[in-house]
DNA sequence: GCGTTACTAGACCGATCGTTATAGAAACCT
DNA sequence: AGGTTTCTATAACGATCGGTCTAGTAACGC
């Protein structure tokens, strides 16, 4: 069921994942849905960002920890896991915090707090397979890899294109050996 | 019309932009909106797009243009417009192309290619403002930049924080010299 | 066996969705 | 003024939304 929900949110975001449609594409029971979720659709959709989140970390790390040792294969590699996703799905599945976040109500503060910590938990995990970079570049530059990630992952869609990956594989690793050569005290500002 | 139109997709996408929110918020005669948007609601969010996209482009090139002779100050200025409009809303309006495309069902053809022209227009627009970079890289960091100004919106508003843009900003205008040094064969495979 | 709890089926609620229909008001042409 | 077109108000449509409720079955302790 929150599998079912996962990609009902991956698909179309908080409104795509009506509570009938989730009980309808899982098969799952449908009387039983409030018995396991008593909060409702906010709950089913945090606990599948949570979900999601540990997921996709753990692929992330399956995938990259191999080439820890050359940071820019880790950029390219990173997108071209979004390529992949975006291409079998045909453009259909994107990031299911990225589509929540984008479609929040002010007042959702616990699921903005659950997209945040899908980021969060991805930049973790960027962050650990960057080693090899100045400690004080990692972590920006994870995020900008997570925030690029999410806008290729639009602009794939929009377009109907892989290209968006393609681009900021490319790009964020051109970034590589300046992050690499410039140390700390080095920082601009 | 439009404009109430255009300030509920930034604020939710398509789920957000009800019909009847639009009429409410603009203050618009209700009757009349089927009167001049024949096709219903897709008509209306293709139209408010198309018109966000003249609007973002032209302020794009108003703001940029006086620094077209130092890329990584258009960079970080780029970056900051996004970051003023979302600390200005207090994280509740985004780019409304973005929001529509992760709400997208795959059929809505003419509506993903609202959004895709939003990034193409904006796209443009940085490609004119970036004539200094060599010419066979201004299209793909156009590119990025766009890619990343979404994704930045996304976590700025999940972590309610203007730190995905400052991120952003500095380090894509770490890229720019890479970009200037690099000839067209210089080009990686 | 029985009693209790965990779970499920399915109808049902009011609200809201996008859309259509009807009918009346405003504006315009001559 | 009369007639025609343009626009507006309001009600209503069926569908779907998230959520509740009741009745019932399945599973388990004892």
């Amino acid at each position: 069921m929150l599998r079912a929900a996962t990609r009902l949110l991956r698909r179309g975001g908080l409104a795509a994942a009506g509570v009938n449609r989730i009980v309808a594409e899982s098969g799952a029971p449908k009387g039983s849905l409030y018995h396991f979720f008593p909060d409702g659709k906010d709950q089913i959709a945090r606990e599948a960002l949570a979900a999601y989140a540990e997921r996709v970390a753990a692929r992330v790390r399956e995938r990259l920890e191999p080439m820890m040792g050359d940071p820019a294969a880790v950029v390219r590699g990173f997108f071209a896991m979004g390529a992949e996703a975006a291409r079998r799905s045909d453009y259909a599945l994107s990031c299911p915090a990225g589509a929540v976040a984008l479609d929040l109500e002010p007042d959702d503060a616990e699921l903005r707090r659950a997209c945040d910590g899908v980021f969060a938990r991805l930049a973790d995990e960027l962050v650990a397979v960057l080693a090899v970079l100045p400690a004080a570049r990692r972590a920006p530059f994870a995020g900008l890899m997570v925030s690029t990630m999410q806008g290729a992952y639009i602009r794939a869609r929009a377009a109907r294109s892989l290209a968006p990956f393609d681009e900021a594989g490319e790009q964020l690793a051109l970034l590589v050996p300046t992050l690499r050569a410039t140390t700390t005290q080095g920082n601009r500002r």
